[in-house]
DNA sequence: CGTGGCTGCCC
DNA sequence: ATTCTGC
DNA sequence: GCAGAATGGGCAGCCACG
């Protein structure tokens, strides 16, 4: 099929909000493309070249787009830019200055040249990558381009997810959505959506079904919900299994006897990052081949206590591993098990895996399973909750005690209840709004997207940075407040404002938001607390609390003096046994 | 060889 | 990560 | 309730450039 024709269903796609339409839409799409086709179109629907767990990125996003289509259309790159930040979507760019082009391009000639625009690196490499995508664009016409351009940025924004691609699936092969069962669990399993979309077409659906558990090849992982009391999880699921949450980063571990495998939440093969694990996994997982989950957080030996989640997080990289593994070692509180010794164990019961995996989880001083509580009383609930964000913990994850793994789902089989999520714990603060962003994709036609804003600092008489906040307010609340932005909007940055960050639009600091976040953080980039040289201080998942408190004045918000108080306050999390 | 812009991936 | 929105 | 698309802080890696 020719690209243009994969175009043309696209643009059908953008136009519906229907998910039914949608389906029918690339259900006909597979149809008439061959099995090869599918598994691309997969992909590219995916914003990608290959399955999400393998490491090949376009390496290009909105700078390296924009100058690719300043190149394509003789443009200064500071034209199109200021162009980009009227229109919203590098997309709807070129398609507005692109022509109409022969569209003459096959879908594989397509592919072939994206896959050679993402496998291009080294010296040269940025230069190159925007030649070769001003160069494609130079055989495509305007609505081509558009996608195109969107796909490289991974803004397909066509209202398609991997859900609806596998509805599409089943649709196309039966007619109806009777296949997604058979057809997700393959996904779940493989993780390869172009494998799941190639099989099928060429082979025929037994050989989905003969899809299997594979250790060394990462499964789509379960997800969380979210609910704000252990009321309302108690009323949801009743008796449960609750455990402790732990802020560091999930790990997927795979044992085939010595060889280890470790897999992040995006399915990205860091084995090479964690040799401690590798080594905590041949040594504590007592099993020939198994699969197990859980969360990795550096431990600090000095002080017996575990590392935030800004230290851990140093401990995914690529260079001098050894270094920092002796500063930063990774302890794992496994909490799931997936397989173990030939046996799929995805389907049995949250209770029966745990139990197997306690037993098969050999004592060591890396790997552990954290102590869990099964209840059915929300104040018992609560008292282990208090408990765990007592240690410094962020709070707890609840867990259906009945319920199978349910790879790559995000469902009320397990729930997480988290400090921020309960209002009288966790403090709100009230920000001064100094300017905003206008949005990308859907909020452009809002004029707005995300609101720089920051705290009050009296010493100086100075406002100073400690959050962008981009959610929060409704798409009418939102619109209200550009309004009320634009009214005090000032052509530079206020002499009373210290900023390292710039927005769209400047305002006089008038208005105060009440704004909630899960934690303060030190930060490189915003300026409250922050000292010639040292690192300020940043609120993490900012969002809107309350659209503007009137009954504030500027003067009357946070001070910074409070968010280092605040700071100080927040709980190292303890060691426990 | 250091720095800064940009990107991808953690949360 | 959190949040909002259309179905 | 699901699925999707907006948005956040901040780390390391890659590349360009001085």
């Amino acid at each position: 099929m020719k690209f243009s024709e994969l175009a043309d269903y696209f643009e059908k796609l953008e136009a519906t909000t229907k998910r039914n339409e949608m389906v029918a839409l690339l259900a006909e799409l597979f149809k008439n493309l061959s099995p090869e086709e599918v598994e691309k179109v997969a992909y590219l629907c995916q914003e990608r070249l290959v399955p999400n767990y393998e490491k090949i990125e376009f390496g290009m996003s909105e700078k390296l787009v924009a100058k690719s289509l300043a190149k394509a259309l003789s443009k200064d790159e500071e034209e199109v830019w200021t162009l980009y930040k009227e229109i919203g979507d590098l997309g709807a760019l070129a398609q507005r200055y692109i022509g109409e082009g022969k569209g003459e391009l096959e879908i594989l000639d397509v592919y072939n040249r994206l896959m050679e625009i993402a496998t291009t690196t080294g010296k040269g490499s940025i230069e190159k990558k925007t030649d070769r995508l001003a160069e494609l664009f130079s055989h495509l016409s305007g609505k081509e381009a558009k996608y195109i351009s969107r796909i490289v940025l991974g803004r397909l924004r066509l209202g398609i997810g991997d859900p609806t691609i596998l509805d599409a699936f089943s649709y196309a092969y039966s007619g109806d959505k009777s296949l997604r069962p058979v057809i997700e669990r393959a996904y779940n399993l493989c993780s390869d959506l172009g494998l799941v979309g190639f099989t099928l077409f060429s082979k025929g659906l037994d050989a989905l079904r003969d899809f299997k558990v594979q250790v060394g090849k990462p499964i789509r992982m379960a997800l969380a919900e979210r609910l704000p009391s252990a009321e309302e999880i108690i009323s949801k699921i009743g008796r449960c299994s609750v455990e402790p949450k732990f802020d560091g980063f999930r790990c997927q571990i795979h044992k085939d006897g010595d060889n280890i495998k470790i897999f992040s939440r995006n399915l990205e093969d860091n084995t090479e990052m964690f040799p401690d694990l590798v080594e905590g996994a041949r040594k504590q997982i007592g099993a020939e081949k198994a699969i197990i989950e859980g969360e990795a957080l550096a431990f600090n030996e000095e002080a017996q206590e575990f590392f935030p989640f800004q230290v851990t997080v140093q401990r995914k990289r690529k260079y001098e591993i050894e270094t920092v593994m002796a500063d930063l070692p990774l302890k794992l509180f496994a909490f799931d098990l997936l397989y173990v010794d030939g046996e799929d164990y995805t389907p049995k019961p949250y209770i029966e895996r745990r139990e197997k995996l306690k037993s098969l989880i050999l004592p060591g001083d890396v790997i552990m399973v954290a102590d869990s509580i099964i209840t059915e009383d929300p104040k018992e609930l609560n008292l282990f909750f208090e408990n765990a964000i007592g240690s410094g913990l962020e709070g707890i994850v609840a867990k259906r005690v009945d319920a199978p793994y349910q790879a790559g789902a995000r469902n009320f089989n397990w729930i997480k209840l988290k400090r921020s999520y309960k209002g009288e714990l966790t403090d709100t603060v009230d920000l001064v709004i100094l300017g905003y962003y206008v949005g990308r994709g859907a909020r452009t036609k809002l004029g707005i997207g995300s609101l720089l804003a920051g705290v009050y600092d009296p010493e100086s008489d100075t406002f100073k940075t400690v959050a962008k906040i981009g959610s929060g307010l409704t798409e009418e609340e939102w619109i209200k407040m550009k309004g009320l932005l634009d009214e005090i909007r000032v052509d530079n940055k206020p002499s009373r404002v210290v900023s390292i960050l710039e927005p769209d639009i400047w305002v006089e600091p008038k208005y105060v938001v009440e704004v909630r976040a899960d934690e303060i953080t030190r930060s490189p980039v915003h300026t409250a607390g922050k000292d010639e040289g040292e690192l300020g201080y940043a609120l993490r998942f900012p969002r809107v609390e309350k659209f503007v408190r009137i009954d504030r004045k500027p003067e009357d918000a946070t001070t910074v003096q409070e968010i280092l108080e605040m700071y100080n306050m927040q709980k190292k999390v303890e060691v426990k046994e």
